[in-house]
RNA sequence: GUGACCGUAGCUCAAUGGUAGAGCUCCAGAUUGUGGUUCUGGCCGUUGCGGGUUCGAGUCCCGUCGGUCACCCCA
């Protein structure tokens, strides 16, 4: 049997490289006073169809259930905190700080930086309007990817906003319903030949509005509006992280004013991370009887790891994590297995103590059980035999050996604790 | 979804159309109470799958499944 394609097994490494990133984006994120929360895997497909729009749609994973309903695998959480946040919007104290850890599928054709699923860290800031709450964002995002162990050197944050391109196209003479349409447009014209870029603007009867004037804006570095979230960054010291860019302009439909997205420096992977406002999609989802300012943002494992592994203090720091995860405590060697009946008291005492302890399952020759120790990451070897009641540790790093009677072990372990 | 390239042992890769191999990993022994070395031995394959051409196919052809990359987009 094969794997379905772009989904993964997690043996024990990968699987510890995956919790070393969950973990490090929950620590980050209740330091910045996020609570966590979650939502369903499976929705209703219509969640999706209205609220998400454009590529999303057509990456779904869904099908019809027993009962007839047509759902979809979530492909993103936006929609859902949505719902929630709409549903209770009044049982909560404003503004809501929520993060999750997500699962997300999407059908769509694989390669470097994509599967068909997905863990996503995602940041919600739902209640507040004022470009503060904006920084708030991108400083956590910024704080997320230095706790990997990144720096300036590997990543930016490209700042935009729909907004600033809104009054682009106003100023030209777009009309307002025809917005969503440019910046479809906006979003390819750099990766589109120039002409053509001027066809498809063609068909808003715009003389104005040329491929030239719209690259002209593009490029400026001007920060106009975003001025006061450059800001706020500079002066909790992370403006070299940040750079205008108004070639972000994000394909999801319901983004409103800021918005943007996190690449590496070497641009060797896909965004690390993207995000905005959408201050209209609980108005939406709630038919009108909600309406608060919401933004938020998500960051992949996926791309994620594939930095992590290229940059060398990166990996190393994530190397040390799993090795200090899985190593464990302490290895216990059986000398004699006539000593096995001590041995094992002496293996529960310990893990009652909470230290963690592993042991030969079966015969096995001194030799052998120091390998396995060393292997396990121990830092020490409890030797169980001819000196009974009396028990040799080992220290592994140093190869140094005491003998310690085994009624004053855990009295022994206690007033060395911060070198186990 | 479209196009290009690629599929051989758990991993990395060999094999002018002529008997499927090596290194690493793993297991065991050398070493009966002390560790990453060394040496010896062992396990491991319907050459992704299905068809075709041929006396003979891992090798050539077709299909299919999977992978990589590009387009598309983004986590």
């Amino acid at each position: 049997m094969q794997l379905l394609p772009g989904f993964r097994d997690f043996y024990p490494d990968a699987c510890a490289r995956r919790n070393y990133i969950l973990s490090t984006w929950r620590e980050v994120a209740r330091r910045y006073g996020y609570v966590e929360y979650d939502g369903p895997v499976l929705e209703s497909v219509e969640l999706y169809k209205k609220k998400s729009g454009g590529e999303l749609v057509g990456q779904l994973f869904d099908f019809v259930d027993k009962g007839g309903r047509h759902v979809a695998m979530r492909p993103e959480m936006t929609p859902t905190l949505a719902r929630m946040v709409a549903a209770r919007a009044k049982d909560f104290k404003k503004p809501l700080k929520w993060f999750c850890c997500p699962q997300f599928f999407r059908y769509e054709k694989q390669q470097r930086g994509r599967g068909r699923e997905f863990y996503q860290f995602n940041a919600d800031l739902i209640g507040e309007a004022s470009l503060t709450a904006d920084a708030e964002l991108i400083a956590l995002v910024i704080d997320l990817l230095r706790a990997f162990g990144f720096t300036a050197r590997d990543f930016v944050v490209r700042l935009s906003s729909r907004t600033a391109w809104q009054e682009f196209f106003a100023r030209v003479g777009g009309k307002p319903e025809d917005e969503y349409e440019f910046f479809q447009i906006v979003d390819k014209a750099e990766r589109t030949p120039p002409e053509k870029t001027n066809e498809a603007l063609a068909k808003f009867g715009l003389p104005e509005l040329t491929a030239e004037s719209l690259l002209a804006f593009m490029h400026s570095k001007d920060p106009g509006s975003l001025a006061p979230i450059l800001e706020d960054l500079r002066a909790r010291g992370l403006a070299e992280y940040v750079e205008i860019d108004y070639a972000i302009v994000r394909g999801l439909a319901y983004y409103t004013g800021v918005v943007w997205e996190v690449f590496d420096r070497g641009k060797n992977e896909r965004a690390l991370a993207g995000g905005g406002r959408y201050d209209r999609l609980l108005a939406l989802m709630s038919d009108g009887r909600v309406d608060l300012p919401a933004l938020g943002f998500g960051m992949g494992d996926i791309v994620l790891d594939n930095l992590i592994s290229d940059t060398p203090a990166a990996r190393e720091k994530r190397d040390a994590w799993v090795a200090r995860e899985r190593a464990c405590d302490i290895y216990l060697v059986i000398a004699k297995e006539e000593a096995r009946p001590q041995a094992l008291g002496l293996v529960q005492q310990l893990r009652e103590g909470g230290l963690r302890v592993d042991f030969p399952l079966g015969p096995a020759k001194v030799g052998k059980q120091f390998q396995a120790a060393e292997q396990l990451g121990a830092r020490l070897a409890l030797l169980v035999g001819d000196e009974w009641p009396g028990v040799k540790v080992k220290h592994l790093a140093t190869r140094t050996e005491e003998l310690v009677p085994n009624t004053e072990l855990a009295e022994w372990l206690r007033n060395r604790q911060k070198d186990i």
